[in-house]
DNA sequence: TGTACATCAGTGAACGCGCGTTCACTGATGTAC
DNA sequence: TGTACATCAGTGAACGCGCGTTCACTGATGTAC
């Protein structure tokens, strides 16, 4: 971008870049500082010119991943299009698909073990994505009579809840029993009979 | 037991509960062989008489996670006492007070990253701790007329996934927005809306 | 009951390793005149 | 346009550390006679 041919080019990016990887490949706790500068051809010693250490390091790929994963939910939702019922469905299905196609990302978020407080930047992106799914759940509750319309933010988690679920047990080589069912198909079944009994859904099949 | 007052007693357990403990303050990765040795009051190399390392350690505090995980289970679900419904009710409480009860089991158990397949004994008793609860869910399917039942063993994924995803983010200090309701209610909602969804609970509050 | 011996749980020292981090430095780039 | 200087990204060597694991050993316990 900006910063072109300088020693590097953008080496902050390409060391995020290359911590996503070794954590995609290895888990977070895998994940060594010194392993990554090696990646991006580099001292270790050059990363502390871009953070502040290890943690940091993890904690801007947690934040890129936030900021990925609201704009991936928010363009599934896609303003309520066509309806309430289906952009949400929608943004269920591309929770699954974030997980999917960012692995390194999801790890960073989920699983590497740090708090969302552990920056500033980190603790804005994670209340920005939350926010999206919340929103998504708020459109869809307004089409429930409002004496059994439970609070949006409930049924957000509720639904985060059994997606994170599927990912951690289901679509990764986790223990626990793998499932006979593939994972989107759980998702989307599961998403299914709780929308039904939300009343959502007709009662029938 | 049955060998007391050897040299240690029972290395073996106290090494394991000392895992436990350094799991459960500290999380899987913070968890040293090293540690636990000390914890027991004994040399780094002392674990070797019992263990074939630290993986195996590991594997052994999630062995025994599942078998009182499976035990838990069990007997919340009581033989479908006093119906099959409640008895599932029961069982998916019981999975979110294993979780809190057992915290040290459940991380060696969903968190350390080994695989169920690490050690015979660990793959046995996690395949009869899946089984307790396709069980339940088999029971509670025949309720259901059998044009519309889902096979059990899926919806006993759907409530597992929606537990374990209930633990991950709202139940422990892990990055992803915390929830402003209790786990127990989210979990207890979240599986009374999804029942409804599939016709085992009426449709209205 | 007493002695000699076998067993084997735990010791203590040592190993090689990779880690995160520090520091004084160097040398390419950007800027002021 | 050319030169002198300031900046600062990345180097390379070094650090202290705790890790998992090995090994020859020792000494308490259990057993055979």
């Amino acid at each position: 971008m900006a910063k072109q041919g300088y020693h590097h080019g953008n080496l902050r990016q390409a060391l995020v870049e290359a911590a996503l990887d070794l954590i995609r490949a290895q888990g977070p706790q895998g994940f060594s500082l010194s392993d990554a500068a090696k990646a991006a051809g580099v001292t270790p010693a050059a990363v502390y010119r871009h953070f502040a250490g290890r943690d940091d390091l993890i904690a801007e790929c947690a934040r890129q991943g936030f900021v990925i994963f609201a704009d991936v939910m928010e363009r599934a939702h896609d303003g309520g299009r066509p309806s309430a019922l289906k952009a949400f469905e929608a943004t269920g299905r591309a929770y699954l698909g974030f997980a999917r196609a960012y692995p390194g990302h999801y790890m960073a978020m989920f699983e590497s073990g740090l708090r969302v407080s552990a920056t500033p930047e980190l603790a804005e992106a994670a209340r920005r994505a939350g926010a999206v799914m919340t929103r998504a759940a708020q459109a869809l509750a307004e089409h429930l009579p409002e004496n059994r319309r439970p609070p949006a933010a409930m049924f957000a988690a509720h639904v985060q809840a059994m997606s994170h679920g599927i990912v951690e047990l289901y679509a990764r080589g986790a223990p626990g029993a793998r499932s006979p069912f593939p994972p989107e198909e759980l998702l989307e079944t599961g998403i299914g009979i709780y929308l039904r009994g939300l009343g959502l859904l007709p009662a029938d099949e």
